[in-house]
DNA sequence: TAATTTCGATACAATCTGTAGCGTAATCGG
DNA sequence: CCGATTACGCTACAGATTGTATCGAAATTA
């Protein structure tokens, strides 16, 4: 009894697929839901966000999204690392400072666009769910954590920053400031961007 | 024809109180909402939250609640306001970077009781509406930064801090930083508060 | 073929939304 | 005190949404 269907793929490495009995599940339908939802976050927010209008627009009955997904929060969390989870990316380039920068310039252009309002959305579910801040903290935040985290000990290793950094902190500072501004509804421009890199990157010299 | 009820209080100094003909507004009808509203955010979040259960928890009628709050989330903001304005304080001794910590230590400590919780889902609301990020940046966001920002020119002034200091992305950092954890679900203890306090001021010397 | 599991469809009670209509209560101006 | 005015509580309503249960059909393995 009590199987655990997981929603697929956002705990990274389950099980190898090996096939049981019975119908498989069908992976159609999985995209067409994680579509659907996305794109209804995308347009609407949280707001316009249910399960019904997701099993409309999907095609999917509404029965078995609720099989799949416990909840609201973990649909559209799955939906949004689905499509913004590849997006991660971090320089690599000679200077770390440069790297710096353009690290906080690649992630404030990510969430200015339309994926921000998902993304704003999402963590809006997430606060009322303890399994959803799981998710988010292990796919989207932690990741980009330990990229940044790299990032900042090469320039320590290469002393253009100071020895004493506190890494983890500087990281809740960009990251923190980035994404208050997306829920305020500030501008998230280049020059912002840059400006922010700079002013952050005068404490760790 | 189309009056504009203003939810009270919100909009910091509104037209003095002049009576006009007929029955007075019940300001206790108000507290008895804001105080059921402010009750169930800090209990069940977001997602317990409906304007049938503040209307069922504080006595008042729905069609009364209707009348004077044209949204969950207008609804949600006020009560937040209400309960949590008061509290801002930003100290004023003699160092400056010592003020500052005692800020960041004051909004991290206020943020991370019960009240928090009520913060994290008021700005999950506010991200679908215009009226209710307005709201949010003009009675809390903005006042806080002003104190901050005057905190910082104090520093400048004194010589304490760098006289190029760009004091908006300064405080972008630290209350982005505050508000992120806030969301994320980590802790905000006094020790967090102050490393990130240290790392910031290293920025701003 | 038999067992197993998914999928879609329908149905259901429960909750919530937003609005309307009604009678009552409170206050102001004359 | 009276009439006008406005707020309040109550009831009712249609519509949307939730979450679950049940059923038959489809797909796959053994």
């Amino acid at each position: 009894m009590e199987q655990e269907p997981s929603g697929s793929g956002a705990d990274g490495h389950g099980a190898p697929p090996r096939r049981t009995a019975g119908r498989p599940r069908s992976e159609s339908a999985r995209r067409s839901v994680l579509g659907a939802a996305y794109a209804i976050l995308e347009e609407g927010g949280i707001e316009d966000f249910s399960i019904d209008r997701v099993a409309r627009l999907s095609g999917v009955a509404r029965t078995t999204i609720y099989r799949w997904w416990p909840s609201k929060a973990v649909l559209a969390i799955e939906s949004f690392l689905e499509q913004f989870g590849p997006q991660l990316a971090v320089p690599r380039g000679e200077a770390p400072d440069q790297d710096f920068r353009a690290l906080v310039r690649a992630l404030a252009a990510a969430l200015a666009g339309p994926a921000g309002r998902v993304a704003a959305s999402v963590v809006a579910h997430a606060q009322s769910d303890e399994e959803t801040q799981r998710l988010f903290r292990e796919n989207f935040s932690d990741p980009l954590r330990t990229q940044a985290a790299e990032l900042l000990e090469r320039g320590i290793t290469h002393g253009v920053f100071r020895s004493d950094l506190d890494i983890p902190r500087v990281i809740d500072a960009f990251v923190g400031a980035v994404y208050f501004r997306l829920i305020i509804g500030s501008s998230l421009g280049p020059d912002w961007a840059d400006a922010l890199s700079e002013t952050i990157l005068n404490g760790c010299r």
